[in-house]
DNA sequence: TTGACAGGCAACCATTTGGTTGCATATTGA
DNA sequence: TCAATATGCAACCAAATGGTTGCCTGTCAA
């Protein structure tokens, strides 16, 4: 879990699952191409991404295929944020309160 | 919205989060007590959830109480993570495809 | 008024992070 | 076979991060 948020954390990696979400198994090269980055610096983003298990790859011959996993994604939806959405309403309606009491 | 990102990776910072969502208006003493950290790192994870806007507070006397501001988690949930529940089931078709055909 | 309490500020430190360069390995296609 | 292509690995570097300590400021209450 903490993995993913650490991966999430960056506008780089964040462009990179963008752009799986856009057309999937794509290889590291193509990955690299529009971005200003080396392509050892793309590669490293991309095993941070493998580790927290939203990408998934395939070798195939010397290239390897980067797929998007979007579950972690949607698990931190479900699990994490719902959390806040009940709280919401809550919080919002507190803080405006103490606002306008000083 | 690169701000919120950053602001949620460090685990430390969700537990802030978290235990803002559980009582509101803490002051920060308060928010130090439990956790295994000087009052001045704890200081520096709130500034960094106030800079992100996870964060509101108001002063009060020589105290300054702190609320939850859920408002950016709720625009990632809906901005951000919906982009990829849309391409959830493909890309998992489209991998499992993938991997059963090598 | 004055000591105790809540918090702010700044300097400093170790580790992590994001990036680079250079070289090695493995596959492909002419 | 062999040059070109696709990726991997390792060392290195600057900057950001997460934490500390020490001291200062402002407010409360006896």
């Amino acid at each position: 879990m903490d993995l993913v948020f650490r991966a999430l954390a960056d506008e780089s990696r964040r462009a990179l699952l963008d752009s799986l979400s856009a057309k999937s198994a794509q290889t590291l090269g193509e990955l690299c191409s529009g971005l200003s980055m080396t392509r050892q610096a793309v590669s490293k983003h991309l095993a941070i991404l493998e580790e927290a298990n939203l990408v998934a790859t395939v070798k195939r011959g010397r290239e390897k295929l980067h797929y998007l996993n979007p579950v972690p994604i949607a698990q931190i939806a479900n699990r994490w944020i719902r959390k806040f959405e009940r709280a919401r309403v809550d919080a919002l309606v507190d803080l405006k309160k103490k606002l306008e009491s000083e």
